[in-house]
RNA sequence: GUGGGCGUAGCUCAGCCGGUUAGAGCAGCAGACUGUGGCUCUGCGGGUCGGGGGUUCGAAUCCCCUCGCUCACCCCA
């Protein structure tokens, strides 16, 4: 057992995994930019306020799942980042957006961190991908979020992936909704589960998200925030359902809430049969409230989050993980070691020529060396030893038909970069 | 924070009613095929049996402690 593993909750992507990752990452971003998506980067460290005050200091991240990091003259703490939407928020208003060209759309993606259990899908740091539309109101832009993550499913080969809705109003309808809740639920609250009961008082919404079987029988009486919604969010909501594409797998989720203080109207999650009791892939919203809670004016936005685990759990669970594919290119191969030296050359004049090309390190046999170059997937091998140094070729062999030719180094050199043997599969 | 399961070769695991040298498959390396991959066959290397303590003539096996991993609950993209 080695000394030292990663620690609890983070994981090593080795070559393999990161691979898979990488063509997730590229998929959406490929798909996002042909959509006006603009990658932004903030920072993986923030000021701990910054969540705090966006994400609701009741919410559970902010409470127990925060990974802090003391600063070293005591000017307060700060976090690894535990999502994305109030960094790249923070960077909009510091950015000037707001004044200058106050509707962007942008795209974000990498490493999350929280402090949890580590379990089945769930990591201390694990990775989203996300987009955030920031400055506009409209309901079609709520409809383009939604049809744009469920696109990025699609497109990286999900075919069961579903779509849940719901409204949750806005600063205007939302208080005397919560009202409706909390007298609804007065009568059965003695039965709700503890956490429930503190809800009560601190964040009634969440109760509706709650799976324990009083919580969610008490429930089920409660009136719907659906009949509560004030006419301007009842318009959005309106207006969004006809912008949103027909064929879009939807499931209306009346009790759907968001972990997170800052959402308005619109929200959504992303499903998958294949991942069991936790079974969402990703998940987002309109978020009309985050600009006044970062001190600023009321900026509206909406947003969402793909989960790339679950997602790669859920590709898993449909067969579709993509294997991923072998190096290619061309494996120069020496018959003895005093032929290791051409090798190594021939293996460098390929590069400079931008072929995909590499060479045994190990000293190994020939036989060896051909094993190897099999096992990397590459397309090529080229041969050399005694015979073609003298006479300046090298010996050429296909591995997909195993057919040989014998070229002059500089001709095959020069025909290897014009017709790359690298190329994809 | 709570509960369950599991720690034996690089990987997946067998062995566990105590008993000689701890095994298999895969992977690796080498050979059969002396300058040729995939398939096959043969051989080889590789193990503080997670760690510590205890019981015993004898512990991978039984007991205690400990560490680690994992799954679920909680919660959550």
């Amino acid at each position: 057992m080695p000394s030292f593993q990663p620690l609890p909750g983070f994981v090593d992507l080795l070559p393999e995994d990161a691979a898979r990752m990488r063509h997730l990452e590229e998929t959406a971003r490929t798909l996002f930019e042909r959509c006006g998506y603009r990658e932004i980067r903030p920072p993986l460290v923030e000021d701990a306020a910054l969540f705090e005050r966006t994400s609701g200091a009741t919410s559970d991240i902010v409470q127990k799942q925060m990974f802090s990091i003391p600063s070293r003259d005591d000017a307060g703490a700060f976090v690894l980042r535990p999502e994305g939407t109030p960094g790249v928020f923070r960077a909009y208003l510091e950015a000037g957006y707001a004044k200058t060209n106050p509707f962007q759309k942008f795209f974000y993606l990498g490493p999350m961190f929280r402090y949890e259990r580590p379990q089945k899908g769930r990591q201390r740091q694990f990775h989203q991908i996300g987009i955030e539309a920031i400055g506009s109101p409209d309901p079609h832009l709520d409809a383009e979020i939604v049809y744009l993550g469920y696109r990025f499913y699609e497109a990286v080969g999900l075919r069961q992936v579903t779509v849940l809705l719901n409204s949750i109003g806005c600063a205007a309808c939302r208080p005397a909704y919560l009202q409706t809740l909390r007298n609804a639920l007065t009568a059965s609250l003695d039965t709700l589960c503890a956490l429930c009961r503190d809800r009560f008082g601190r964040n009634v919404l969440r109760i509706l998200d709650c799976k324990n079987a009083p919580c969610t029988q008490a429930v089920a009486q409660a009136p719907r925030i659906a009949d509560s919604l004030c006419d301007d969010c009842r318009s959005h909501d309106r207006a969004f359902r006809i912008a949103l594409k027909a064929g879009l797998p939807i499931s209306e989720a009346p009790r759907l809430v968001r972990g997170l203080d800052y959402y308005t109207r619109t929200v959504f999650e992303y499903h998958h049969p294949g991942l069991g009791a936790r079974s969402a892939v990703g998940a987002g919203g309109r978020y009309d409230g985050l600009g006044e809670r970062l001190g600023g004016s009321a900026i509206p936005a909406v947003g969402f989050a793909i989960g790339v685990e679950a997602t790669l759990l859920a590709l898993e669970a449909e067969g579709k993980l993509p294997e991923p594919g072998g190096a290619g290119g061309i494996f120069v191969v020496y018959v003895d070691r005093d032929c290791r030296t051409d090798a190594y050359r021939l293996t460098e004049g390929l590069r400079n020529a931008g072929v995909t090309a590499d060479l045994d390190h190990m000293g190994r046999s020939l036989k060896s060396q051909m094993k190897a170059a099999d096992a990397r997937g590459a397309h090529e091998i080229w041969i050399l030893g005694p015979d073609e140094i003298s006479a300046g070729t090298v010996k050429i062999k296909r591995l997909s038909d195993g057919s040989e030719k014998t070229l002059p180094v500089v001709e095959a050199i020069s025909h290897a970069s014009r017709a790359p043997a690298d190329a994809p599969r």
